[in-house]
This record gives structure tokens, sequence and C-alpha cells, in this order.
DNA sequence: GTCTATATAAAGATAGAC
DNA sequence: GTCTATCTTTATATAGAC
């Protein structure tokens, strides 16, 4: 068990700031603690000292973030009753992070590196998705019951779907070189949902 | 500019063969040419011998891979005249892939970790793109041509969303740590714009 | 075309001083 | 909590013999 993300002290705040950062845009092989100390102005030694490895670094990093995004699905929630407006401020989350340099899902490629990944981290992962496909099922079958939503299949298999698209539209975009943001990719499933 | 895969020896054949399972496994950074030398039992020059660099190697194992999938795409055009089951048939290709240890699309997890390739590299992973959504482009349209699909909005949005969805499927497969073909995703897909 | 031996740099991690 | 110094292993790559 590692220390809990809301414990952080603010230097190690920084180092997870950073240590996401990376991950987003080189992945979990694609980083190092030396390319963390260039960036904050920090020494790898000084990293160790608040994550003794970059296993459990990247462990904070995942349950922070997936931390954050149950907050945002919240915040949705709470703040948006229509079914499909929240699916679309919830594609509208996607974007957000690709419009950040082309930044992608941290589980989105941490998952695509699963096999080279510590059980752990691995498990974090699955539970961002569970997170995320319950949500939209349960979005999904709200949509349908109110008239809103012609549901092909089951809830399930369109939730799978929307969220294999959008997090699939961020790893295309990435390698298509496009700044079209995965935002369409959510709207455009979206649309082929629509009762209009 | 690297040799054509088509002139490749037969150990040159084992050498990418290996390379290709691995980054579909573990991405560019999570495999080394040690890994290869151990897989096919060869030592490290030799793999030099054959592949001056990394990325000459990871090069010819994206250029093969792409010409396998044109050719894949010219077998379903040639042997299946009906545009929706053409869709299936490709939705497919990604499944196939899939079954095998839950390996991912070449292209797809370098395109995640392109931030972090060489630009030659980049570059023909951009082209295996291409060659996909212009298929699909054209396939959608047929099928919208023929009465079978209802296109909303352009094909090439379409296009985008199904195939998004397809390399996302494999990823989020991957990190849910689920068996399911990606090609549920991509029928799923291709249901939501079906008239029936 | 393949090998042994080796160079060089980077990665993850620890010891111990301040 | 941060540092300098250091260790160990691994990665990419080259030299040169067979």
């Amino acid at each position: 068990m590692i220390k809990p993300f809301s414990e952080l002290s603010p230097s190690a705040e920084r180092v997870v700031d950073a240590a996401q950062r990376l991950i987003q845009q080189f992945g979990y092989n694609g980083f190092s603690y030396d390319d963390i100390s260039r960036e904050i102005n920090i020494r790898k030694p000084s990293i160790h000292h608040h994550f003794r490895t970059k296993a459990d670094l990247v462990q904070t990093v995942v349950q922070r973030y997936g931390h954050r995004f149950g907050e945002a699905l919240r915040q949705i929630d709470e703040s948006e009753a229509d079914p499909v407006k929240r699916l679309e401020r919830y594609g509208a989350l996607f974007a957000a992070t690709y419009e950040q340099d082309r930044r992608l899902c941290v589980c989105g490629i941490l998952g695509a590196e699963a096999a080279a990944m510590s059980a752990e981290v691995a498990e974090d992962v699955r539970k961002f998705f569970e997170l995320n496909l319950d949500w939209l099922t349960s979005t999904i079958t709200a949509g349908q019951q109110a008239g809103r939503l012609r549901v092909v299949g089951t809830a399930q298999a369109q939730a799978y779907g929307l969220f294999s698209a959008l997090e699939g539209a961020m790893m295309v975009g990435r390698g298509f070189g496009s700044d079209d943001s995965p935002a369409n990719a959510g709207s455009t499933y979206i649309s082929n949902m629509l009762i209009t």
C-alpha cells in the first residue's frame, strides 16, 4: 500500500504533476526520474525520498487521476440533468486533456502498456475504466428511458463503444498528427444514438 | 531510407517478427534488442547487422505491417461486395490481432507513443492511419449510396469514429483485462449506423 | 552472417552527509 | 527534505575475429 495522494507534501505534488504530464506524452517507459529531475529542478534521490520506486510514483499518479475524474463526473451529474448533455460534457473532458499539447488519457496509455506494468498499477487502471464504463452505462440508460437515445444492443455495449471511441480518438489523433478534438468522435458517436 | 521489407533475409525476417510481437505487447520503449536476442536465439550484434538502429528496425516493422494491412483490405474488396459486410470483415482484422494474447495494433500503440519516436517512424504510422481512414470513408460512402447505412454528419467523421472505436477497444480491453473482442465494439458502431 | 568483447550512456535505486 | 556520490543493471551501439 502506498501513501494516499491526498497526503502529499507540496514538493511531492510537483513530482506527481511532472510525472503525469510525462506519462501522458511519452508513456510509462518513455520517461525517467532524470526527466522529472530536469523538469522541476530537484535531484533524483529526492524523488526517491517521496516515491520509493517508479511503480509507486505512477500508482499515485493514477489514483489521483482517477479521483479527479470521479469528481468531474459528480460535477456533471450535479449541474446537468439532461443525459445527452451529460454525455457531451463527458466528451469535453477528453477534449480538454487532448487540447493540452495532445496529451493522452493517463489510463489510456497505461492500459496500452499494461503488459509492462506492475499488478498494482494495472489494477488501478482497471478501476478507472470501471468507473467510466459504469457512469456511461447508467447515463446512456437514463437517456434511453427519457426517450432521447436509441440503444441498439445493451447500454453496456454502447458505453464500451463510446468510451473506446473517445480513448481511441486521442491515440489516433496523436498518430495521425491531428489537432481534431476527441470530442468530435464523441459527438459523432452520440449523434448516431440520438432519436431526432 | 531503409532497406524495403520485401528484401529481408530469412533471419532478418525472424528479427522483424519478434520485434513486431514485442511492440504489440510492450510498446516501442518496452522492448530491447536483448529481448529479441533471447526470443529468437541470436546475438545482439547480429541484429544490428540487419538493422543498424532500433528506429530502423521499427520502421521496417511498421512498413511491413502497413503493407499487409493494405493487402487484407484489397482481399476484402475482392471477395465481398456488400459494404456492410466489408465493414464487419474489417472489424474482424482487429479482432484477429487482439485474440493473439491481446496484442494491439502496431500503429495504435506507436501512435500513442508518437511523441517519443523518430520522424520517419511517425510518418509511416501516419500513412497507416490514412490508408485505413480512406478505405473506411469510401466503404461507408458506398454503404450510404446503397441505402444500407445512415450517415450522420460526414462519411469522414464516421470513418474516424469507427476507426477510433476499434483502436480504442483494443487499448481499453487491455487495460480492463478483458478478452472481449474489439469486433464487438466494431459491430456495435456499425449497428448504430445501420438502416433496418 | 554470426559471434565475443567492449564502449558509452542512461535507468532505477541506495548510502549517508547536511 | 534535499543533496553529492555511488552502485548495479540495462540499453543502444561498435570493433573486429571467424
